[in-house]
DNA sequence: TATGAATGAGAATTCATTCAT
DNA sequence: GATGAATGAATTCTCATTCAT
């Protein structure tokens, strides 16, 4: 699993190291569950760092979560788009959707720490909510209305099926297969993810192509 | 929408309203970050009482934790079973399914708060996540391998799919269709949930019904 | 000296307990000279227990404040008018002002480190100055004009001062004698306080009363 | 108001910016209420350069507690003392008393934050309040002694008083001026400086000289 | 049984001080 | 000299838990 390249958040050392500390300790215990003590620690800085750089612990929070969006949205709705305006004309729907979310699975695999913060405070509060709508649900929908209309030129998707259900379907099945890659992995010894992203697609793509 | 009847869990009146007030706070906030104090100014109990019946807040938390996975677990799954087995022969597959998430997704409805809690807890804490695994997801998986069965007999669903596969296709159909619904209702002011739900089961059943 | 009688205030044991532990505290390191801890510690309760009454430690300082506003005006201003009220017609301006001095010399003795405290935070924080002046400065001036309207009728105090003057003055000087006693107290070693205000009334009453 | 010549302390431009600064947060916050962090940014200058001045946040304190003392000192005692012997024959107590106080008053004014913290150190700490009384108040009082001589010699003061007693007298009623003005500033809109110095020396002059 | 005042261990936060640059 | 990032000891504050009533 590729690592996330977190030197492009333009971080200082210091505070790179507390990111990547308190993802991982927030992401174990949660926001309430995680002490700045440990977090301290574990990035390898004295506890009074932390508050120089994000001056309480909520404020930490804040910027953690308003920079894991970006990296979420920008991961994954922008390079999305670059993807499929790049298909080259001859790709066909199941190819396209095969490569994005394999990519997408990927890409969540390798930040699923930050993902469960993500959820869990989406799940919490009404800021986080908001926030995660706005830059990614929205946008996520966005995309897939272009890709929709795109493929329905094609006649490659049906013309009766709005873009937000299409949208929920697809990222409600890749969310459960990497629930149980992540949470219940035990659950998934015998079968590989291609071969299972592969049978989603087949799934979906016969509910959403036209007859 | 229906409230669920919480008498039957057998708690006395001051360990019932403990418990609701628990399912409240802590489906705000968080287990973290509820405080004792303020769940039983809820309950109207003093704080005294929650730990004469439950011992420490991790205990109450324990508790609360098997008794949903029990209504979860009893509620989703059993009744389940008795819908499919009581299932009169003419029904066909949409039918059923329609009628079975229908009343899934109501449930989960009037039990959000503590679906919230549960999933929270699931992503955060080891020993939830496996609880959750064996008394929902497994039991969840091994009726839908029986109604598969029962489905393939009647060839209306495809052979090729694991239960797995297909358990997990509709679980998170239904659970993307909830979230939207709780998480972001300001989103589907102009859809009715049984449109949706024949929408999801329309794509569900082209991807799962033989050809 | 007699000891100042905190059962009248009102408060429980432990928060009267904190009460006088804080005005020690307080009156020997200022506000933010003191800790906690050794307020606690100084009263017999633990650290939390503030917190249980006064919410934070500036929650405590404003409590104190005012009880000590109170306290000062009650008792310097209220106390005062009564004893002039009750003049029986003989007693002469100076016997007047003696009894009245001595006793409040008395009182702030009794409770110099209260007014240690209220004089820092007058000096310091704009709110408390306005404290301090609506309830004592003000209430005192108002005071002393009709003292001084009485005793001009009765033709014993000049006409031409302003009743802020007067008031300035008899209160600096009783000041200066209470500054020096509890300040610098070794250089009265040879002086009484009886012999001390006697002559202090002697320059203030040659400077007022009438030619 | 004049401002006070700072340069005449023979301090470097850093030094100086720093004592400058502290005047003014020590004056506004008290010693534990100030920052070295606010100190320093109010200077214009790093907050390592206040330790390489100044060793510790207590050395800077006592370091200004000295300077402080000396500008009061020298200020007021030596200039009165000079003004004094300078004294032309001619003039009388009043018109004497009041270029002094007059001056006094002006200087205070000016250096009325200096002040501000020197009278809370004088009250919360031991050494302050030593160091006040061998360089203030035993000199001021020094300087009345001589100064009452030679002017019970000219018979215009009552032989019967102290130094100590006259010094207090003059004192409080300038301070209680001073601070009227500088803490209570809206009581005094309608009167002037100068009237209400000459009506508190017609007081204390009627209270002192011989009758 | 139920209460809630009191506790004190533990967490967040502050800030004087250090030190490599 | 001067800087300011980093430190960590000290302080404020929180809250689960206890226990006398």
């Amino acid at each position: 699993m590729e690592e996330f390249d977190y030197s492009q958040l333009g971080l200082s050392d210091k505070e790179e190291r507390i990111f990547k500390a308190s993802i991982e300790i927030f992401s174990k215990k949660g926001f309430d569950g995680a002490t700045t003590y440990e977090i301290a620690r574990h990035a390898g800085v004295a506890e009074g760092t932390i508050f120089k750089y994000f001056k309480t612990k909520k404020g930490l929070m804040k910027t953690m979560t308003i920079k894991m969006i970006g990296m979420f949205s920008g991961k994954m709705i922008l390079s999305s788009v670059e993807k499929i305006l790049a298909n080259p004309e001859d790709k066909n729907l199941r190819q396209l959707l095969k490569e994005l979310l394999f990519d997408r699975i990927k890409l969540v695999d390798s930040l699923f720490p930050a993902a469960k913060i993500l959820l869990v405070e989406t799940i919490l509060h009404e800021d986080v909510r908001e926030a995660v709508y706005t830059h990614i649900v929205k946008e996520g929908i966005a995309l897939f209305a272009k890709f929709q209309k795109t493929m329905i030129a094609k006649k490659v998707i049906r013309e009766d099926l709005s873009p937000e259900t299409i949208f929920r379907s697809i990222f409600g099945n890749i969310a459960m297969i990497i629930a149980q890659r992540k949470l219940f992995p035990e659950t998934i010894r015998f079968t590989n993810l291609e071969t299972e992203v592969e049978t989603i697609i087949d799934i979906i793509c016969r509910g959403i192509e036209p007859e």
